[in-house]
DNA sequence: CACAAGTTTCAGGAATTACTGAAAATTGAA
DNA sequence: TTCAATTTTCAGTAATTCCTGAAACTTGTG
């Protein structure tokens, strides 16, 4: 491994522990993301240096996450591993798999709690608490689905539109406002 | 503690580990997110039966996150915490503040890696991923400045329009063609 | 200043999570 | 079906992270 993609790797290893990941399963990620070619796993526990057990869990993982894809050459029963190249899809791809798990999860529990009925004053007043968070948190998520939707093109326009957003706001105001459309609220 | 309020308690402990807090810090916090009013670390540690002092570790990463607010009363010298009830003002906290901790150590590190000379081959296409990487790290943390920047009014409509957004960017397209202007590219 | 209330630090033990090697399971080819 | 190549599982150990109690520190008050 050459010095740059050395210090790339180990990087992620260091970073995966914030990122909900593991030291090893950072390293193989970003080991497989940076290679020219598809590389299989005897090749990723000799440069890493991990036991080839382990990377067989971290390739797990990456499975799981839908951050590495699965390749096969002929005449090779070897598995190979690469990551899908588009950035845009990896964003995506990451911000489902921590939605499916790091928030639906809360949405589901704070539903539930807001069914109940609240006895106590106490209650009634977390309730009210709980209630903002499911709000904002729904909001929050529709919101992202709608953006999902949009294709690669729209999305990077919509971007580098940035905050000058909120002029196009007022100017699609002002035009329905003079056509006699009821404004927005 | 009533049911309702353990049932939501526990959950942000267990959720803890996958938001990249710990299970005592996550107790801590939604005790405090759901509490009528201030409370102090020996009510803290009381209700959730930890030791005195991981309640006060806790909190500490609590002020690190900025999640949580200090309060004094009129004689008395202990101090209480309370959680900002703004949930868009949560968001926007939470989002700067795992910018700063999991997205610009990444960068930093990037930009370093695309100074470097490559000498490979091997490095070139490694430096050509990092590239890609780092582009879009840095759109999306630009447009989450922009999108930051709106006061929470104009974020509300912003997400009303949802996905329907696209149709707003087609037509600032015509309008622009029809104009005479250059159209976007 | 002396003291008491309150808070923080920290070393060591407890609990959790990660990693390994050996063995089992799977897979494709002969 | 058998065999060899490859991958996965799993029990045990290593490493890391978490939590506690005791001691140290800080702060406001008489």
């Amino acid at each position: 491994m050459t010095p740059l993609v050395r210090s790339f790797v180990s990087h992620f290893g260091e970073m995966g522990s914030r990122w909900g990941i593991n030291r090893t399963v950072g390293q193989i990620y970003a080991l497989i993301y940076v290679s020219a070619e598809p590389i299989n796993a005897d090749q990723i526990a000799e440069e890493l240096e991990f036991s080839r057990s382990n990377v067989s869990m971290g390739l797990k993982e990456l499975q799981a996450w839908r951050l590495v894809r699965l390749r096969h050459f002929p005449n090779d029963r070897r598995e190979y591993f690469e990551a899908p190249g588009d950035a845009w899809e990896v964003f995506r791809t990451l911000a489902e798999e921590r939605r499916r798990r790091e928030i639906e999860p809360t949405l589901s529990m704070l539903r539930a709690a807001l069914m109940d009925d609240a006895a106590s004053a106490e209650d009634r007043h977390a309730q009210e608490r709980m209630r903002d968070m499911h709000g904002l948190i729904e909001q929050l998520t529709n919101w992202f689905d709608d953006i999902q939707r949009l294709d690669s093109a729209t999305l990077s326009k919509l971007m580098g539109m940035g905050s000058t957003v909120h002029k196009l706001l007022d100017f699609t105001d002002k035009i329905k406002r003079a056509t006699g459309a009821k404004p927005r609220t």
